[in-house]
DNA sequence: ATCTTTAATGTAATCGATTACACGAATATA
DNA sequence: TATATTCGTGTAATCGATTACATTAAAGAT
């Protein structure tokens, strides 16, 4: 139950003012060598901590970064997370987590607790594809000295920096890739369009059959959450069509994973009947036994180190010299067993 | 770049003391029933927000609670994790995550910067085996007005509470289990024995085998990380054993998987030729394409939620009345196709 | 009509650190 | 020697909210 020991302890022990210990403290202004040393000297001495409110009161700074995401159990969002702490940690920021388990209300409420604790700045994923239409969201954009960066799953707001990967490339590469395979009837899971992400994965995955010259067949795009369960769901209705897919994309390395397993249980051989493509290069899809799963890598380390740079930036410049950036990497495909029939590894 | 509104702001649109709104907005003291509502309503105008910051110095509460991890990538701790996050929020604290990638010096410096931001309590699963020995760690300790509380990966240290497994009836069991499907060479992959978790499955291990009359065979025990790649090394020294072994029992999940990718990769069967458990009931153990894994559920969840009770217990309590709890919940173990020769599923 | 009670609000200290400004002493300059 | 600099510290305000104590005014008691 001891008290911390405070400036004011120190002054008191040394004869001298806080004032004085502050400033020999932060060998900031020009103190007296001998003095300087007397006061690091009783500072080690009496166990001195710095208190972060106090300076964090006074400065407005307090050098803790809020991160938001709707999952932290998955490779993808843990992944950013160490690359935002990264590039974030050796700039004395601490970074908090929380996750909204993708509820809109719950994802409010952490925006406004970050804000209460008065973060330096936010980095997130939206779980919400209407957060304009939210209060404690808008309170959030007109505090401008609080920087605010999308990564991943963003949304075109004025003023708000984002780092994305291209999502159309990644839907039409896959795309494309099962196209080289001799796929014709290509299926695709998506998820709510809302999102950007869901939404530019799927016009891709459009523009891939329609520059190879295969017509869009709406039966074929199917909308699920990403789950194992879902993608079994999803994959359940496909086969049961009358001329199911040949091939199937998933937005979803966790419902690909579900197709999969829905597509064996009912007797049909991957890659030889059906091929399948995810999306986020979870490491599970490396693992698989058998069928190991071809998807799109989105360099979440880079993702997050890069979200990191631009908040840093954003949170040196004052007022209004800030430029809205939107940053966005190139997603590669990796091609793996599921949908190569020619594979051999 | 606006200036948020203050009690002062709203005091001097009033023509009333800073006090007089403090406590109007509290609802604490007798304010004429005029006043207050004049306040409630300005605030709301003005878009009033309290400065927990103030708050805080003042009152020497943030209502933040530290929760330190190894990682947060594996189900097992974001399990745990969204467990203290359930019982926490009603009350009205804040959660901050920090992972430190199992390394000790990282271990440290989230210590401290936790305790910089003046949180009110760290539940953590240690990284470090030699967490006295530490600087940080004991200016935590001797703080005694913040409530540490271990769960799962603890250490014996006086007057600091925990919430963990049976690991030695973990481990007990899953041996049990394995003798009882005949297999009498059973090996047992083991982690750093520092940790009492790893020491506990493993002393489990050996009970087992003696209440069996099995005799113990070190040469049997590997020490390795928990990871796939770690797994897949020791199953290969096993697998390259004179007289290799018809069982093995892991104590990671994680280095399960890569033990089953290497017996396969050796043509051997499992569980015919040899049966593996894991531990830990990852997502992926029920995953498995062909042979889904024996593993021991830690009920994360329950753990969580025990962990944040006790927090909150012992930040209500003042002085010494703190009792030191010692929860320990109780494991169970899943019997899944790969340790079970009789398996339909 | 005078005194006591009480309801409602103001005053000012406090939490811990920073910093513009002021001030005395030592040193440099003319 | 008189004056101008420079150096090292002290003084006091500030960040925003809380709260023990003091004060005022109105209501009630005698």
């Amino acid at each position: 139950m001891k008290k911390k020991t405070t400036i004011y302890d120190i002054a008191a022990k040394l004869g001298l003012t806080a004032a004085t210990v502050s400033r020999a403290l932060n060998n900031n202004t020009k103190i007296s060598l001998n003095t300087r040393k007397l006061v690091l000297e009783t500072a080690l001495e009496m166990n001195y901590e710095q208190n972060k409110l106090a300076l964090a009161l006074k400065s407005g700074k307090s050098y803790n970064v809020g991160v938001i995401v709707p999952r932290i159990d998955s490779n993808f969002f843990s992944s950013v997370i160490r690359g935002i702490e990264e590039e974030l940690y050796p700039k004395g920021y601490h970074v908090i987590i929380c996750q909204t388990h993708n509820q809109e209300n719950i994802e409010v409420e952490k925006i406004n607790s970050l804000v209460n604790v008065q973060v330096d700045g936010i980095l997130m994923s939206i779980s919400n594809a209407n957060l304009e239409e939210n209060k404690g969201f808008n309170k959030l954009l007109k505090n401008k000295n609080t920087p605010l960066v999308f990564f991943d799953r963003k949304k075109d707001i004025k003023g708000v920096s984002s780092v994305t990967i291209d999502d159309f490339k990644g839907g039409y590469d896959a795309t494309q890739h099962l196209l080289d395979q001799g796929c014709r009837r290509i299926a695709h899971l998506s998820n709510d369009r809302k999102f950007e992400i869901f939404r530019n994965r799927y016009l891709g995955y459009r523009q891939a059959l329609l520059d190879n010259g295969i017509e869009f067949d709406e039966s074929l795009v199917i909308e699920t959450h990403s789950s194992v369960l879902d993608g079994r769901r999803a994959a359940r209705l496909l086969l049961d069509m009358e001329t199911p897919p040949d091939a199937i994309f998933s937005s979803s390395d966790f419902a690909a994973l579900g197709v999969i397993q829905e597509i064996k249980e009912s007797g049909l051989h991957i890659p030889e009947d059906i091929c399948v493509v995810g999306f986020s290069n979870e490491p599970f899809t490396r693992f698989m036994e058998l069928t190991t799963i071809t998807t799109v890598d989105q360099y979440p380390l880079e993702m997050g180190r890069k979200a990191a740079q631009v908040f840093l930036e954003e949170v040196g410049n004052t007022e209004d010299a800030k430029t809205t950036q939107n940053i966005v990497l190139t997603p590669e495909l990796i091609v793996r067993r599921s949908s190569s029939k020619k594979w051999k590894g």
